[in-house]
DNA sequence: TCGCGCACCGGTATTAGTATCACTGCCATG
DNA sequence: CATGGCAGTGATACTAATACCGGTGCGCGA
């Protein structure tokens, strides 16, 4: 096999990812939302619900910008998020 | 068409990312620091010169934390990095 | 000089991310 | 009751990310 499938765990953390983004989302809708971070609703929507486990760097940047979300505070809100959790996460 | 290719100026910031990376792993080296993020060294080494031009959000998390990079600092070093201007990055 | 390790590249194979579309259901407002 | 907006889902189409492999070149130590 050449690319590996997610693991369990790397799903885990994209729906407490997900997670953490619709609760800062707040009140505001999907729509709103998206359409300033320049993505579909679809695709936040699917992010939000932890479909989209691994999303590129700079969606994920442009979703916290528009909520005014710091980078460094929404990981620290996601549990194991260093370098060497990752790197062992379902190895 | 369904998913639109990557446009000129998300490639540009793309190598912008890649050159940070590049300039905060100083003298160590790709196969230490990709290994330690758990990724491959190609992986890594495609990132930093700019031919995966949107990697993964937690591809970029580990990579930043091995090299002791806040995330917030290193999108301040990018230029254009509000969700307003990734919007209209292209469009 | 001969290995050896690292950087780099191109190709290949496979999975994942993303947009569009076509639906359903819910709720508020006319 | 009708209508319209938003959330949600699933299918489809397409590009991108990632890993592995084989090859090249370069510098450094034995």
């Amino acid at each position: 096999m050449v690319r590996v499938p997610l693991t369990i765990s790397e799903r885990e953390r994209g729906e407490r990812l997900g997670r953490a983004l619709r609760t800062a989302r707040a009140g505001r809708s999907i729509v709103d939302v998206a359409t300033q971070a320049g993505i579909s609703p679809e695709t936040l929507r699917k992010i939000e619900r932890g479909r989209i486990p691994t999303p590129a760097f700079f969606t994920v940047v442009a979703v916290a910008d528009v909520l005014g979300l710091s980078l460094d505070d929404l990981l620290s809100g996601l549990g194991a998020d260093d370098a060497a959790d990752m790197a062992t996460l379902g190895r």
